[in-house]
DNA sequence: TTGAGTTCCTAAATCGAATTAGCCATATCA
DNA sequence: TGATATGGCTAATTCGATTTAGGAACTCAA
């Protein structure tokens, strides 16, 4: 295996110097005085010996990777895959690359995520983070670090974040259920129970009801564990429908929602003749579904493209900015399946 | 701001070398006899210090960054998302990380994200290649660098490669069709036509077709433009339609499938009645459909972690191991949308 | 008391770039 | 003719780690 050409194979095949290579290849050969005639044979002799720059030991004198680490729970989820997608794009602006980790939900494996994307020097991060705040956080990431949360925020420390309006998104769809002559709604959400997200949304739920002077029975509430959501949704169905059929679910998010759907299917349960539904995050096939999906649609690409902006606005200055806390509307999709039956 | 603090302040701090605070911290200290007491006095005041180790200087000494890139056409389409977490799992064991990039089937970004990876030193690299082959794909990568191609692979180039049995897959899905009566199937794929993946497929297709001793109609092979997929989808059936109705309809990757059950939905098309349907790709939804749909699901884990297997025996071994191309083959889910009226 | 063997540790080079500070000719001006 | 400017370039340091080659101090045996 041929070694690589570096900067220095370049000055000693010219006789020139390191310094005026380097000052050549990145375009300030004019401005440092370079002839035009030892500009072009450096920039011959690079071509000729296929140089390709390193960018570990540029990064290691600049002290800038021109790399972002993006945390989430899991990639494979389509909420998730879309937010990376706009973020990755929006990063494509600024000439950055994405470093990307799932977390599953779990502390532990976050803060070794944030640990090692600090180790490899990422420029900043992009964190959904499974974390319930306080000292479980702060102690995970250095001061130093620029980091946008996205999805959640820790309501105990102030952060850069962006996310949907949950509370609103929750609450307006739940009124829509209210209005639609709905009152015993369940609730499926899953665990930890701090996320802001689930948190908002609920809060949310409650809220609607409040409005329409109707209590909300904590009872209605149900919380799987994230790594068994499938199995628990079906047991705790079960144990629901062994007290009385509920008039409607509200799945808390897209996994939470497959997981219901599958259980009707295969119960025969009729959406929404015996128990409507709506879902908190939207899925493409929704509204192909026999009875189409009611849901609140997250703004993933705004999410994206607005963490990204704040990530920047804290790498490019080197004062420090004040908390930006962007909650972006979502919008909601009423179809069928939140109907009262004609 | 505060310097990070480095090997160098920890060692003066103790008055000893950096060798020896290299060695103690890495775990090397007892094997190269460093005395119990500074041991500890090192691991101690590397907490004390808050050390964190710089993986860009120590990548560039070594000439490893414990990075891998992958290279897809779209981060975002489920499809990929799986691949990608299979891959992000298997890489986990080996300590390793992901930079993830979108090629959006673009020559040219692809070329582009290839030489970005590679001045980012990564060890190696998962690419699903947009490229037909040839020049056009030995000139963007390196020899130097690892890699293994998923999904697809070049005909005219012997690589690693890592994909789905594109060619059985198609051809008995095409079989289940013929076997249902079904004569006059319209097969919708995309551009460009060189992808092996979408190729093997119609090979796949046009073999059942001959194992039937049927003949396939090229005029039943719409290919529309990666970027237009969905309105192409609408416009290609639209004049389908104008010459007579097809008997069946088999879509050759997810994002076309879900184009097509929309222009059903919005035309009223009935499937299987009006036309039967098939997509090459499963996804979640498919099962809860009006008619659940059939497909040729992939084994995304199984590719995902192959191609890291396959990478890691190269990045391990320095010796050049004979090239290796795995096919894995497909799952057939045959479901209502395939079967003939009752 | 000398040579060998341990034990414990270190100086310096290296990876590949960017940057700081300044050098050496030649041209220009007073 | 000597001071000044300018055009064109370079030596040496730095970023933060790892590694190579070796060295000082002590013990022990002959």
């Amino acid at each position: 295996m041929k070694k690589k050409t570096s900067l220095a194979d370049i000055a000693a095949s010219l006789n020139v110097s390191k310094t005026l290579v380097s000052m050549v290849l990145n375009g300030r050969g004019e401005e440092n005085g370079i002839s035009k005639d030892t500009r072009e044979k450096v920039l011959a002799k690079a071509k000729e010996l296929n140089y390709r720059p390193n960018m570990l030991a540029r990064g290691l004198r600049l002290g800038k990777t021109h790399t972002v680490g993006l945390i989430v729970s899991d990639i494979s989820n389509p909420f998730y895959a879309k937010i990376i997608r706009a973020v990755e794009d929006a990063l494509n602006v600024y000439n950055y690359n994405l470093i990307v980790c799932s977390s599953d939900e779990d502390l532990e494996k976050e803060r070794n995520l944030i640990q090692m994307l600090e180790y490899k020097q990422v420029d900043g991060m992009i964190i959904s983070t499974s974390s319930p705040g306080g000292d479980d956080f702060t102690s995970s990431i250095s001061t130093e670090i620029p980091f946008v949360l996205v999805d959640r925020y820790l309501s105990d420390i102030q952060t850069h974040y962006v996310c949907t309006d949950n509370f609103s998104g929750a609450k307006d769809l739940t009124a829509h259920l209210l209005d639609q002559g709905y009152r015993d709604i369940v609730v499926l959400s899953h665990h930890p129970l701090h996320l802001s997200s689930l948190h908002d949304r609920k809060k949310g739920i409650k809220k609607a009801y409040e409005e329409f002077s109707l209590e909300f029975k904590d009872s209605n509430l149900v919380d799987v564990p994230f790594n068994d959501r499938y199995s628990y949704v079906f047991k705790e169905m079960e144990r629901l429908l062994q007290k009385g059929k509920p008039d409607a679910v509200f799945c808390l998010n897209n996994s939470l929602s497959i997981a219901f759907l599958d259980y009707c299917k295969q119960k025969g349960i009729k959406i929404p003749e015996d128990i409507a539904f709506a879902s908190y995050d939207e899925i493409d096939l929704f509204r192909l579904l026999p009875v189409p999906v009611t849901s609140v649609m997250q703004p993933v690409e705004g999410i994206g493209q607005k963490a990204v902006d704040l990530l920047f606005t804290q790498i490019n200055n080197s004062e420090v900015i004040p908390f930006q806390e962007l909650q972006l509307e979502p919008t909601l999709n009423i179809r069928a399946s939140s109907k009262k039956n004609l």
